[in-house]
DNA sequence: TTTGATATTGAAAATCAATTTCAATAAGCG
DNA sequence: CGCTTATTGAAATTGATTTTCAATATCAAA
């Protein structure tokens, strides 16, 4: 998959295409592990040195907002990013690599009535996301 | 509930009792929304006008270490901790006015086999957190 | 193409939360 | 009551993120 149609979205919003936007979207688009704001930086600037630090967090910051990426919630830290899977997502996490795998098909139907019966909340959204070890780190 | 077990605890595991950590405690426990340090130190700060911020630290990192109080991640910020269920417990929080409850129950079984078959991962535990609202925020 | 409005840039400064340092104090044991 | 030492709050420091700003680059319009 190439970078276009996170680009083509950004346009599409308004956003210009600059060289330091190009170099940040490549690099989250084509990361299998969520990054920080640094490790993007230290990536990118291999594609573009001239970018700026300030200049990561500004896209990011964009790309979230448009729903291209997510921030990732581990037990370490929770200032990582990843690609957004499209439709409705979870994230699988690998404890010792950090390698990110989406899945769907979850169904949380029951669970949720029951729990909505017995607390009398009206449940609106889930997360859930599992942790372990991928094929290579087991 | 009063604070004296955790006050144990903390003092079986060889740390003092101390004004401070007696604020902090009692705040923490009887809090029904999560708390950031700084919400834990304005009203902990009530109960003991001395307290600094920096002991609002070290407790809740001691809290932690405990399994007393919990973190609770959320889409607006992940520095606040709750008071930590017993057992296996998820939490489900207001998305109005910030009220947490536990509950238990979940049989994810089904879902992790099923995702560990396909992709390989081997599952160790999971994260699920739902989000809603309570009664009165209706 | 050229032009011009303005979005975007990176550097530097500022902010903010969290941590570390430190000398004074207080908990808890004998 | 004394003594050891864990704990304290203030202040300094760190580290991440945000803001400010003048220079530059994008891109639509001429
Ligand atoms: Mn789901
Ligand atoms: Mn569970
Ligand atoms: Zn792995
Ligand atoms: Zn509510």
């Amino acid at each position: 998959m190439t970078a276009i149609p996170w680009l083509t979205q950004l346009q599409e919003n308004g956003y210009r295409l600059t060289g330091a936007r190009r170099a940040v979207v490549e690099t989250v688009q084509q990361a299998t592990h969520a990054l920080t704001p640094l490790q993007v930086f230290d990536l990118a600037r291999k594609k573009y040195p001239a970018l700026g630090l300030v200049s990561v967090y500004r896209t990011l910051e964009k790309l979230e907002e448009l729903h291209l990426i997510q921030r990732v919630h581990q037990p370490q830290g929770c200032q990582a990013f990843i690609s957004a899977g499209s439709g409705h997502q979870h994230l699988l996490l690998c404890q010792n690599c950090g390698q990110v795998e989406f899945f769907e098909g979850d169904d949380l139907e029951a669970l949720t009535s029951v729990i909505s019966q017995r607390t009398g909340y009206q449940i609106k959204e889930h997360w859930l996301q599992l942790f372990g070890l991928c094929r290579n780190c087991q």
